[in-house]
RNA sequence: GCCUCUGUAGCUCAGUUGGUAGAGCAGAGGACUGAAAAUCCUCGUGUCGUUGGUUCAAUUCCGACCGGAGGCA
């Protein structure tokens, strides 16, 4: 079988992914895929650094605004929309070029991991959390170690949320989730990835790229837009209410800090994001590496 | 001017009945196969305000001085 060969930009946020990727569009008769988390949905555009239609310059862009804010996500649907747009664009006879910095959802695809869906389940997972909070975070864990070894293993007890996940997952996938992670290798990898990681020269240069950012955010409109979707249901939203540049708004509108308070806790929350983006990548298999000033 | 309280890690503070000290936050590093912009793990030497004194030993007790807060005039 003949691989599809797929290009890839990663790196931390605002390193410049997303212009790298279209100038790397033109040259190679590209489409991109995002391979961001957060970009899938609807009217987050200005908080996720969504790049604009005039800045696409005529390159199509794949994964972006496919999801609205009520809807939880997860890594099984991302690869599923993800690798039907890379075979699309390749049969057209486009390069495909996944661009995003979410770590474990551009690894998963360019590893030509295959999920099979597993729905979430609100009233499993409250169950949990209550069962974690009453007997405590062992406990649960304990639980996980009778229904999944193997996974158990890998995972913290104090990683309340990773194992109720994985409980979840042995509980509507009917199979563990270990023996889901092995299926999920199982093949040929269709794809042939050529990685281009982006990053910089050291921390201070990528925080002042990230302070720049966020004081952008801030005159394009940022705040209207977290309101905007916050009266639309966004803090009750299972996945997109956890977005930086948004859930630093909530104490901001109940009163409780000013408007100052939410920019500092922004950037700081990008930092930190940044610093394990780079963690990420640093391991992944890199065919390229761009130093950004 | 007098009195009281206070000065300990970048910040907020705890503590040592005298044997040179520890939490939270901030920060740094790491993990990651189904919420991942989420979640979790690891990492704490700092003239204990300055300076004298008592003591084998003082950040801890005593004095003075210098900051800060409050009270009385």
């Amino acid at each position: 079988m003949e691989r599809i060969r797929v290009y890839a930009v990663v790196g931390p946020t605002a390193v410049g992914k997303s212009a790298y990727a279209v100038e790397l569009a033109r040259r190679l008769g590209g489409e991109i895929v995002s391979g961001d988390s957060m970009q899938l949905y609807r009217g987050m555009d200005v908080g996720t650094a969504k790049t604009p239609p005039e800045e696409r310059k005529g390159v199509p862009h794949h994964l972006l605004d496919v999801a609205d804010i009520a809807e939880p996500f997860s890594a099984g649907r991302f690869l599923a929309l993800a690798a039907d747009a890379i075979r699309e664009i390749h049969g057209r006879g486009k390069t495909p070029i996944v661009c995003g910095g979410t770590g474990l959802y551009v690894e998963l695809l360019l590893t030509g991991r295959k999920l099979s869906e597993s729905r979430a389940d609100p009233d499993l997972r409250a169950e949990l959390f209550r069962f974690a909070d009453e007997r405590g975070a062992q406990a649960l864990h304990d639980r996980l170690r009778e229904l999944d070894p193997v996974s158990a293993d890998g995972i913290h007890p104090n990683n309340v949320k990773r194992v109720v996940r994985a409980i979840e997952i042995c509980m509507t996938s009917g199979l563990t989730k270990s023996e889901a992670d092995r299926r999920s290798g199982e093949g040929e990898n269709p794809f042939l990835p050529h990685v281009v990681r982006l990053t910089c020269a050291d921390r201070e240069t990528l925080y002042r790229r990230i302070e720049k950012r966020v004081d952008e955010m801030f005159a394009n409109g940022l705040e209207a837009e977290v309101r905007a979707l916050c009266e639309r249901g966004l803090r009750e939203t299972p996945t997109a209410s956890q977005a930086i540049g948004y859930k630093e708004f909530y104490p901001y509108f109940d009163g409780l800090c000013p408007l100052e308070t939410v920019k500092e806790a922004i950037c700081r929350n990008t930092r930190r994001y940044a610093k394990r983006q780079e963690t990420w990548f640093s391991h992944m298999d890199v065919q390229e590496t761009i130093v950004v000033p």
